[in-house]
DNA sequence: ATATTTGAGATTGTCGACAATCTCGAACTA
DNA sequence: TAGTTCGAGATTGTCGACAATCTCAAATAT
């Protein structure tokens, strides 16, 4: 798991069991160990994990505040399936969300952190031109130049609605569809206008661009999921 | 506390203990009753509330995903505290969110619903008339408004980013700073001016009058912090 | 043969107790 | 006297067991 998409408290290695359980499962279901819409067996994850009901349970609550796994009382928790409106409506949350922060990153987000993302920007291209790398730096990577972005809005409540549960689910989805942007390079190149939106403190040009590049995501989606129902005759 | 602003799992009277006094904490907690900043004991709060430490903690649990309390792993539980900056951040957040439920809003809310906000709206005016309601609308009727709008667009991950924390929010510092919506009637017309432009079936307009309104409040809360603030020399 | 009911099995919710960790005041030292 | 160390007390984290509820298949009735 990529650490920057992280929130701060992993710093502490003292973490309480039930946390890093928690962390662990939300691999395994970001990853597709565990696949959507299966029924989670408290006992069973427990031995899976060695530990005891308890924690797994508080991890179980956690998850469920992550929009990762629903639970209806007495009956059990199920690993979340995304529909395709759902995913889509997800888009659309980013869109609105995304686009505040680019605007107001371009107005707060300090030049140390700007050149730092232009380096992550670097690292992109040169995984895209070798291939090696390419599936990690599109499935991940991505999402680390937008919470960047939100980071560098410097607005807390913000970087909580969007990196609390939102990216979870974006990752989970492209785990599970395993889509690659259909073209890297002309993200790569959306990413840098934006970053030089942001650089010329042009807060509406960075807020237009990042809705944009998200609507792109978000065309790019729908179609391949069309697409997709189609030939499957759903 | 006001049905309306309730996730929908409330209708099954079957709740598992945990949950219902998570809601019973939660209203503790909105309407001040514990206070902000306050530690918060496991034991004495599970006596208080007459069930063991197992469900309260997934209460707290549940309090912290609604970002109601902070929980430090081995210190123990704290009512948040919002600051100004994070309150202003939140109205930051809800002219985009609600800007966007508005604009879908104006796409997707069903007649009937329209109807239905437009005879809330007219409790509000009667309530705004004879002062004696006054006060319960002015702090849960309201957003029992925007919570009608963000649920008339139609778009369930948009409901879940709002309603789940930053409602409660919103809630605790209107009873906690007991902020009076400076002039109930502007609001009231600002409304219906939003609903208006709902039935109208004109996004644009519909996303612009809610931005404005939602930043006017912010506004509004701004002076108001800041007068607190310099009267107290802080 | 189909629909309804019932009951065994498993699962979740709840509880009380023990262990690990932190807090904070008192004793000690420079 | 001020600063530091140490330990008693309280609090949180973890565990295993019991009770309440649901699931689902088998048996019965129509």
């Amino acid at each position: 798991m990529s650490e920057t998409t992280v929130s701060k408290e992993s710093q502490s290695e003292t973490r309480t069991l039930a946390d890093r359980v928690c962390e662990q499962i939300v691999t395994a279901i970001v990853v597709g160990d565990i696949p959507p819409g299966q029924k989670i067996s408290e006992p069973e994850l427990a031995r899976t994990y060695g530990i005891s009901r308890g924690p797994l349970r508080e991890a179980m609550r956690k998850l469920e505040a992550l929009r990762l796994v629903e639970r209806k009382p007495h009956v059990g928790a199920r690993v979340v399936n995304l529909s395709a409106k759902e995913l889509i409506e997800i888009y659309h949350v980013r869109e609105a969300l995304e686009g505040m922060a680019c605007r107001l990153a371009a107005q707060n987000m300090p030049q140390e952190e700007i050149d730092s993302l232009r380096t992550l920007l670097d690292e992109h291209e040169r995984s895209i031109e070798q291939l090696d790398g390419r599936s990690y730096f599109q499935k991940e990577g991505d999402l680390d130049f937008h919470y960047r972005i939100v980071n560098g809005s410097k607005n807390e409540k913000l970087l909580e609605s969007l990196g609390g549960d939102l990216y979870h689910l974006v990752r989970m989805y492209r785990y599970q569809f395993s889509v690659s942007s259909s073209r890297p390079k002309r993200a790569l190149k959306e990413h840098r206008q934006i970053i030089d939106a942001i650089e010329s403190r042009d807060p509406e040009l960075a807020e237009m661009l990042m809705r944009r590049h998200i609507g792109a995501a978000r065309k790019n989606v729908e179609d391949k999921l069309n697409s997709a129902t189609e030939s499957r005759g759903e």
